[in-house]
DNA sequence: TAAAACCTGACTCATTTGGTAGGCTATTGC
DNA sequence: GCAATAGCCTACCAAATGAGTCAGGTTTTA
């Protein structure tokens, strides 16, 4: 699957958004890039990936910004993820054929074994939320919305 | 970490000659390549780094070729995919520091779940033998030449 | 001694990654 | 309604990676 920078950037804006939450009130770019130490421009791209996969909301104009679409904890790091970065999976290979026979010798095998290593990512990817990571990154002090 | 077609490939040759396990006499570049269809020049590189890591041993000269430098049973998955296709982790970020704070707020943690991912990965792909993916192989099919 | 096999390194060609630049459009405060 | 703010969109770019290919060694051994 390979997290790129895309997928770690992602998931600290998010994080940002998380820790800073204030009712539905946007936070606009540049101040989540100020806070996270991230390039502002490439932030803006992938926020806009976010949007798109329903994860983030915007608002234009003065005051406006992004703020989460769901609370934290409906929010998994694998929906973050594969929003930026693709689908999660151990390579890219097909998808193993059932029906009847490989091409050629063990070939299906791996296929199987690729296939049942991305399984295992996503499934873990999928077991933490945003807010679990709010937890992680704050120690012991609880910021809820 | 992200398996390439090499980490592919290299499974595919080393599982192809683990099939057809014939005492010590070698398998040439050439055989191996024409049974599991993949392209020669390629392949020779990869069985290379297999070398290189230790995993298989060569003979030169006429009726040289390949073997296993071991027994299947005791080569793991991971230690192919990494042979090939370099350490395996969920993304190429630095360690989590673990002395005192982090640059960033939430960092520390983020960099926390991607490590525990990629231990995740390459705990598993341990817990795969060669042996296994023989197996695995010719299980679920004819192992046809 | 020459064929079979390994080894080395450079080269190509396409795609992805990690950005930057710049203009457009929607919203709001005055 | 005008300008400032802030998100939106398109393009571009350089470097790295991926997937191979190719040419030319060197070693071994029948």
């Amino acid at each position: 699957m390979k997290v790129s920078t895309r997928g770690d950037y992602a998931s600290r804006a998010l994080l940002s958004l998380a820790l800073h939450a204030n009712g539905s009130v946007p936070t606009s770019v540049r101040d989540i890039a100020e806070r996270t130490a991230l390039p502002q421009p490439y932030l803006e791209q992938i926020l806009l990936a976010l949007k798109g996969a329903g994860i983030v909301r915007s608002k234009r104009g003065v005051g406006g910004g992004y703020v989460l679409a769901r609370s934290p904890s409906e929010i998994t790091m694998a929906q973050i993820v594969s929003a930026v970065d693709g689908p999660i999976a151990a390579g890219d290979f097909g998808e193993p054929h059932q029906d009847g026979a490989c091409d050629h010798e063990g070939q299906c095998a791996l296929l199987a074994l690729w296939s049942e290593v991305g399984e295992l990512l996503r499934t873990r990817l999928s077991s933490y939320t945003l807010a679990d990571m709010v937890l992680r990154a704050s120690g012991s002090q609880i910021s809820a919305q």
